[in-house]
RNA sequence: UGGGGAAUAGUGUAAUGGCAGCACGACUGACUCUGGCUCAGUUAGUCGGGGUUCGAAUCCCUGUUCCCCAGCCA
């Protein structure tokens, strides 16, 4: 497996990865993690970097850790834990026995700052936040040196160690680090390692008055777990000096830092902050809505793990800014599903069908294929009757050029049943039409023409009688736009969202076989597209999210003679 | 305007001094009991300008454009 990604398809990421294999510049060792904070949902955005590091791990025969980097206790909840470990099972992935939390590394970083203090290359400050940001300079123009920052070592050590016990009110003092305050790299500008925050940390309660900043943060918490290769988004590219600087004033293991560009998707969003405005707003009806970008809301939608994975690999990995095209995704999640989903009939918006020269209360059981990509998923028993529904869009009263399906007077196949003509049409007052009438011919039964003829047409259908209702949901892109922040002056990403994103279908009629799905099973609805059981589904109904409709060419055809 | 990154078909990505390739999309056509799938084909690209070289997407110079950074967030 690992042969197929010759090194020159190899990202530069796996090709880094390899050289320092090949040079055993970490012993040939392979340690990377995936380090998210909870304190959100996970978006198909995280997938990029899940996949990346579990995928890089596996690959070359390393190991990838899970961590949830909990440094901030304002900020995370239990909730988001959970939710992350599931996602990331969810896609597939396994972090065996390496679980791990910043939180339960505390007091070693604490004893590294002591450390650093000892050093000289730490003081405890006295500013505060805003006087901070005002010697902090610009950045074009320098900073300027604290009145605090040639503190005694003994005194800071100190105050240090009373901040840690709690005698000071959040933000009256932090610890920062003593580099350069005219550094042109601003991370390098005295950075503050530890501020005071009387928090209730949701693993280790209040036992921390002090909670250490990311940059001091992460980089222990990859030097602790022997991570190799640390890889990040490009917003981090900035920090790596101080990474390197912090792990360099330790005697410790130093992992590589290595930086990439992030996802973005057309047609939607991957801010955390925004995504939880849809949320909160309203827009949408929770994280696990199906139109979210939410790991959740793909699952929910109908997507498949292989899937995301697959897109995560076609993707590659970079170091700009790009936005990757929606129907990439969707190319990928038809290509998997075509080959796994079984094939169901359902009726999304039904017209009736009355044969009439069909018995009157015979019922029939006509075999149908499960998936024609897979001939290992068998066949099933579908029921036919004299009453049936069929698709409003299959039927048209007059019918333009290319449209091979039923007309007054036109012959064409039911799936795996009969030839049908149709006789007549059925009006209601306002000239609306509810209904139609065929004739079958007996000859065909299970869809072929002894005589030979042919159909131009063959269309899905669902025997009125032992129909099963069902809702369906249909989605359309939230955004109406490719950039959703593509706003007039004034406006926000909220105006671009798509009135039309969800479609409710109330009384869509599918075939019995669907009757007991358990929720999250996936179908195609032949000619419709992918479907999913939803999780609103109860005893007395069903319901279907559309993951994705099949390619439609006579959708395209029908444009083009539109215009 | 300081510093750090980056520019290859419409989109996403390969080629690491030696034939610019792949995927998605779009467009033809074939096949078809899903207007799906599959198959065959078409389309279209190295940010601009100089230079080095037998040869440059790749090296050098220069210009342009885009992204990130002034949290006691990560």
């Amino acid at each position: 497996m690992t042969d197929e990604k010759t090194n020159e398809k190899r990202d530069f990421i796996r090709q880094i990865v390899a050289e320092d294999i090949r040079t055993s510049k970490w012993d040939g060792e392979v340690c990377t993690r995936f380090p998210p904070e909870p304190n959100g949902y996970l978006h198909i955005g995280h997938a990029k970097s899940v996949c990346l590091n579990f995928g890089i791990a596996a690959e070359f025969g390393g190991k990838c850790n899970l961590r949830f980097d909990d440094t901030n206790p304002v900020k995370e909840e239990p909730e988001y834990v959970e939710s992350i470990k599931e996602d990331v099972r969810w896609l597939g992935w396994d972090w065996e026995d390496r679980l791990y939390f910043a939180s339960d590394y505390f007091q070693q970083m604490y004893d590294y700052a002591v450390e650093l203090i000892k050093q000289g290359k730490a003081y405890v400050e006295e500013l505060s936040a805003e006087q901070i940001r005002e010697y902090r300079g610009t950045l074009t123009d320098p900073g300027k040196n604290s009145p605090w920052r040639d503190r005694p070592i003994e005194e800071n050590l100190d105050l240090f160690e009373r901040m840690k016990n709690g005698e000071f009110p959040d933000g009256s003092k932090t610890l920062r680090a003593k580099i350069d305050m005219a550094s042109p790299n601003i991370n390098l500008r005295d950075p503050v390692i530890y501020r005071i925050l009387h928090a209730e940390h949701h693993r280790t309660g209040r036992k921390w008055c002090v909670y250490p900043m990311y940059d001091w943060a992460h980089g222990l918490e990859d030097s602790i777990e022997g991570v190799t290769h640390s890889i990040c988004t490009m917003e981090f590219e900035n920090h790596r000096p101080l990474y390197d600087w912090y792990l360099d004033q330790l005697p410790v293991h130093h992992p590589q830092q290595i930086e990439f560009a992030r996802l973005n998707l057309s047609y939607t969003l991957m801010s955390k902050r925004k995504l939880q405005r849809l949320v909160q707003e309203g827009y949408v009806n929770g994280w696990d809505d199906p139109r979210m970008p939410t790991l959740s809301g793909l699952r929910r939608r109908g997507y498949s793990p292989a899937s995301i994975r697959n897109f995560c690999d076609v993707i590659g990995v970079n170091k700009f800014y790009s936005t990757v095209d929606m129907q990439l995704l969707e190319h990928c999640v038809r290509q998997d599903l075509n080959k796994t989903s079984p094939r169901v009939m359902g009726v999304l918006k039904p017209l009736k069908v009355v044969i009439e020269n069909y018995p009157q209360d015979k019922v029939e059981y006509l075999e149908a294929v499960n998936n024609p990509e897979d001939p290992g998923a068998g066949t099933r028993q579908v029921p036919f009757s004299r009453v049936i529904y069929i698709e409003q869009n299959d039927f048209m009263e007059e019918p333009p050029k290319k449209f091979f399906r039923l007309a007054p007077g036109r012959e064409v196949r039911l799936r795996y049943a009969y030839f049908v003509t149709c006789t007549d049409v059925v009006k209601a007052d306002n000239g609306e039409i509810i209904g139609i009438r065929c004739t079958y011919d007996p000859a065909t039964r299970g869809g072929d023409a002894p005589d030979g003829r042919k159909v131009k047409g063959t269309l899905h259908w669902v025997s009125a009688e032992q129909a099963v209702d069902a809702e369906v949901r249909l989605y359309e892109t939230l955004f109406t736009k490719e950039n959703p922040e593509d706003v007039a002056e004034g406006d926000d990403f909220t105006d671009n969202i798509n009135p039309n994103s969800l479609e409710v279908l109330a009384d869509c009629k599918i075939e019995p076989c669907v009757k007991d799905l358990k929720p999250l099973s996936r179908v195609q609805f032949e000619r419709n597209g992918y479907f999913c059981v939803d999780p609103d589904s109860d005893e007395n109904r069903l319901v279907f999210n559309r993951t994705v409709s099949l390619k439609d060419t006579w959708a395209k055809i029908q444009k083009k003679q539109k215009k």
